[in-house]
Formats: structure tokens, sequence, C-alpha cells
DNA sequence: CGAAACCGGACCAGAAAAGTCCTGAAAAGA
DNA sequence: TCTTTTCAGGACTTTTCTGGTCCGGTTTCG
């Protein structure tokens, strides 16, 4: 657990279609539902958020479409999610001034701000153009840098 | 979003309540609600699938209660979200064989099962000691480490 | 025995998520 | 101009998951 939700997996898949077509060619809805498979009523929708967002720019009319408003690289997965299904954070009182009904006497509350911080700065560090690369790019990432800065603090 | 959900929350609290008691001390169901506030019927289900996950062990009949299996600081966040809502991915495909409809023509996949080592990495790194010091020995965690670690392979 | 406590699971109401559909408005081209 | 394409904005339905409750049964202690 601890998933996205399936739209905003649908809209990542979407916005590698854009970063792997030709820069500032326009994708219609109805030609990304065609390559992608994914339901045409949910690109559709889909596409409307990305926009709403910031993250793809919209032409209408025929010969219309979709495309990138920022270049791949500057396109981060914590945007991409953040556009899709509201703000990362993995508590509710992590964000805002709660509402939990617990929150006196919870201890863990003060650490969860940092752990959120931590997995942002994961989402973050993943451009668009780093996710449309095959792996290799990706699959040295350093994990064990990763679990160092997590455990510094331990050592000294 | 991204939330871990409440029941999930609720665990990890109460797993603090016995990181904090004295070691072997049995906790009671009904004692746990009363000091965390949470909703009795609550503490008692999640206490079960704990036990039942075997972070818990309990004892039953009168002054029976529940205690850690384990010390502490061998007891993992990761371990713990994994037990209260299953195992950590943030996206179907990512664990299992799937069932994603598109999956043919996802880019993405194949990066997403590192995103997910990268969590995984950051969740195990935090241990229920960790977790119940006030701030400090976590506040100091090296973000910038991290993000080292995921910007490595862009450097060289 | 009887009270205190856990065990196992069924149960429900409400909230999200997933997915559909419809009416309109712009832009391009015949 | 008029038609076609394509986006914009919602409303809507269906399904799934969550949060929360409840109960009958079993173990253990006093
Ligand atoms: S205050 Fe504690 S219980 Fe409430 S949301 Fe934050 S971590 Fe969870
Ligand atoms: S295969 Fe692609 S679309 Fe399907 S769950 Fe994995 S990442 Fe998402």
């Amino acid at each position: 657990m601890l998933r996205i939700t399936k739209q905003t997996d649908y809209g990542i898949v979407l916005l590698t279609h854009f970063g792997l077509a030709d820069e500032g060619q326009l994708l219609s809805a109805k030609e990304l539902a065609e390559r992608t498979r994914i339901p045409a009523p949910m690109v559709a929708k889909i596409l409307k958020i990305l926009v709403r967002a910031g993250l793809l720019d919209s032409q209408r009319g025929a010969a219309g479409g979709y495309g990138l408003a920022r270049p791949a690289r500057d396109l981060s997965l914590l945007e991409m999610i953040a556009a899709l299904e509201g703000p990362v954070s993995m508590t509710e009182c992590a964000e805002m001034g709660s509402g939990c009904p617990i929150e006196a006497g919870c201890r863990p509350r003060v650490n969860w701000k940092l752990i959120n911080q931590v997995v942002q700065a994961a989402l973050e560090g993943i451009t668009l153009e780093r996710m449309i690369t095959p792996a290799p790019a990706c699959a040295t990432l350093d994990l064990g840098l990763v679990r160092a800065g997590l455990e510094a603090p331990q050592r000294t």
C-alpha cells in the first residue's frame, strides 16, 4: 500500500508520452488514449487536471491538443503527484493545523514532518526526463548514500 | 495525499507507547485507549492486527495485555506500515505480476521499482526507537546526503 | 466461579476513487 | 459562414476502501 491513485499513475504515464514526443508537438486526448490504452474519458479528465495545474498547455480547436508547459528536465515527480492528487504528506497533521483528534500525547507527530521531507526530497529528485529513460540512469541511483543520509545522526 | 491510513497512523502511535513503557510491561487495550484517546474498539482491532503480524505479543486473561515482541531499536517504520496496511509499493505493478491493464507501452514502470526502493529504504531507516525521541536525533538527519544519493548518477 | 482480557470475525455507514457522460466554447479549415 | 475537431467544465454513477462498531467465544487469574 501507500499507493498513488490510479489517476495519478495514469497521469504520469501520459506525461511520459509528452516527454517522448518531439518538443512542441501537440498530442490530442484521443491520440493519447489510443497509445496508452487508458480509457478515453479518463485521459480527457486527467489532461484537464494537468492543464489546470500548469503542467500542460492546451490548444483547442481542430489540430489542437496538449503539450508540456515546461521542459521534461524541470518537471519533478513531486510536482506531478501533487498536481494529480494534492500535496504529498503522509499524515494529516504534518500538513495543516491538523484536526487530528489525538494530537495531544502523540509522540510521532514531530518526527513525521521529517519523514515527509525525506520522501518529498526523494520524489523531487526524480525528473520526468529520468522517468523516460528506460532504467540505467535511475538504476544506479545510490541507495547506500540515501541510507547514509538517514543514519548519519546516529553515528556521531 | 500519499497518506498512510488512519489505522496505520493510530497503530504507530500505539507502538510508541509500548516503546515508552518499561520493557516487558504489559499494556491492555483499555489502558492504551485511555492514554491515547483513540476509540477503544479501534485500539482493540489494531492491536490484534499487530499481534498477528508478529510485532506484538499478547497475554490473555485477567492482568493480561500486550507487549513488544522485539526491542524498539529493531522495529522499522517500514515493518510497522507493512503490518498495518500491507506491503509498501507505490504502484500496483511494482509489487506482483501486476494486473495493470496498461502495462504495455508503460515507460515509467521500470523506474517505479527503483523509486519504491528509495522510499522503502527511507522508511526502513527509521526505527521505533527513533520515533520515540522527541525530535533531535531525527531532526539532524542528513537530507543533503539523501539528495546526493538520488542525484549521484547524473553527476558522473 | 466470575471478572478481566484477548480472539476472531461480521457488520455498517460514509467517504473516496474510478470511470462515464453531457453541454458548451474556441479554433481551423472548407 | 458553417462544419468539424478538440478542449473546458461539471454532474453523475458505480465500486471500493476506511473508519468504526459489535458480539459471542476463549483464556487466565483470583
Ligand atoms: S497528530 Fe499524531 S495521530 Fe494525529 S495525524 Fe499526526 S501523527 Fe497521526
Ligand atoms: S504498469 Fe505502468 S500504468 Fe500500470 S501500474 Fe505500473 S506504472 Fe502504472
